[in-house]
DNA sequence: CATGAATGAGGTTTCATTCAT
DNA sequence: TATGAATGAAACCTCATTCAT
């Protein structure tokens, strides 16, 4: 049952790297050491594997920010904590997370059929942070600032544009968006 | 000499809408109400198009940038221009600025052949505001940010998720990015 | 009427040095300096031009050659004249003989309908040597020999393996043939 | 790994009939009795196979004529072995021979990727048979007579011009190369 | 479970030819 | 006569998928 998990991890990197239509079953059988026909022992078709990848990765990143959410104290502590966590599973997982954008990017439609979506976590946290009167900026303002900001910070740390350390990196950005969000707009 | 451009155009759709892979040649002959060998009297290759259409509207975003930025005297409305400007053409260009985003994403090495990157603009701007003093955030951030929430701005007014006119938005982008990146961070 | 000679020139140039279905239409026009639509104007296909290519110059060889043996009155001087004329052809036309070789090649069963090809005249004449005693090798060798080392002279000279001048080396040509076909079997 | 060696046979006789050009792959594939990708399991490209093709059967009568000439003692069982040699692969490998020709009319210049050239060991035979005193005509010219006649014997052995069993062909072929290039030009 | 050969649909590209201008 | 855009058939090649072994 190994060889299930090595056709995924595999599949991913390439996904990852080339985009999914640019790679072929071929490409995947050959880094995972087997033969194409062998993929099919695991999977229906090309598609299924597409899908599985980005519902395992949506999910784990989905929980890794439950928990942290729901496991912290005061709003402060939640946002941070998402924050960080939310870069932490990028910076440790930068194949998922560069997948998971491609997949919103070409098959967007198709996202909803998935349940646990990092997103509407986000979404959620910012929601509640506007109706505790912790944010004065308009919710969908605030949201589009948290994520493009945390997907560009990945991006700019994989091209060398930030450096640093990547807990730093996620800690300097959970503070300065908690900073510029909350408490540059105190009246 | 019109059908190259109507080529050009119905290619823009299609890729942005599915992507360029997914897009075949006859997808693009059909749409311009050709059959596929006559795309071929006008560009050499499919990939040809897919440059073509790149360097074309990154320039033109370009151009638009820099005349805004250079025709602004201070520093505030330099940058609020950049922003309204830059929301202007997304959202007047939403193929064109779909279609570069998901080249960056799928052919990023290659996007160095090009000279006039919209990106390279808003980071002089940045770092000119650093300089001047008007920044108080680390530059590589503050371009994470403005480049981020711009891009996320476009696609939730895309999703319906951020409401309200295109003036509007573009406006009240720029202020915020203004407020919390500048306004805020003062000592 | 220029252009059409135009045409012809430039075909056999073309197919002499690339072959007959790896030259285009458009190549031949692009030679000329002209579209490829006005071929039309001159031929009615492609076909057309491989067609009149092969019987012009196959004629016009075989004038040259009857002639020569025509105007010869003694035996030696008749096949010597023709292997010059032969040679000289070849020289001066190299395109013209090299194209009319690939059409044997690609095309030979097509050959017999052209009336006027200069390999039945050298076979006239070796069956006349033969008959009027001053050859002793059977004919069919004999021309295998003529046919054969009259092809690859020429395609030693273009590759510089023989050397000299195109008079010595028709000369030389004549020269050696006979002897070795004719004074060397005298009994 | 058969259907490989009869791809090979197939496009052998195709090339050889028609042309490699004007033959494609779904001839070759028709022929062979698969389908046209199925071809591309086994080989690359199309362009593999006509290389492939010319270095398997260049060098497969190379062999057999270095055999042959190093199993000899005297000069004259070195030549006449090797006339015999030649054609007898010619006569019994039609197809390769003819394609042989084919490639290096229309594929010359690509004649020097491959190292087991026949024509070179003629050459070095004709030259030696110069170098000790055998041969008095100038090589150039002695190798232009042999490499044409063989390869017309072989040509108007099909024609139906010479006629006869292949062993008598052969024989008599190199009995009358020796007697017009060695024994006729004793002085 | 895995192989590897094969399929068949479809992709990009080429090219002889046509035709309105 | 010539242009240049277009056609349509066919070329080479790719690839997800199937299947006998």
């Amino acid at each position: 049952m190994r060889t299930r998990d090595l056709i995924l991890e595999e599949a991913l990197k390439l996904f990852s790297e080339k985009g999914i239509k640019e790679t072929t079953v071929r490409d995947i059988a050959r880094a995972v050491g087997i033969t194409e026909g062998a993929i099919y022992r695991h999977f229906d078709s090309k598609d299924q594997i597409v899908y599985e990848l980005f519902g395992l990765h949506s999910e784990r990143l989905y929980t890794a920010l439950k928990e942290s959410i729901d496991g912290s104290e005061d709003m402060e502590a939640k946002f941070k904590g998402a924050i960080r966590t939310f870069l932490d599973f990028a910076f440790k997982n930068p194949e998922a997370f560069r997948y998971m954008n491609i997949f919103h990017y070409l098959r967007g439609g198709e996202v909803r059929r998935f349940k646990k979506i990092p997103f509407s976590l986000l979404k959620d946290l910012v929601v509640e942070m506007k109706r505790s009167g912790v944010l004065n900026t308009e919710p969908e303002y605030a949201l589009a600032v948290i994520t493009g900001t945390l997907e560009r910070v990945f991006l700019y740390k994989n091209m060398g544009i930030v450096k640093g350390r990547r807990k730093e990196i996620a800690q300097k950005t959970a503070d300065m968006l908690w900073r510029i969000l909350v408490e540059c707009s105190k009246s």
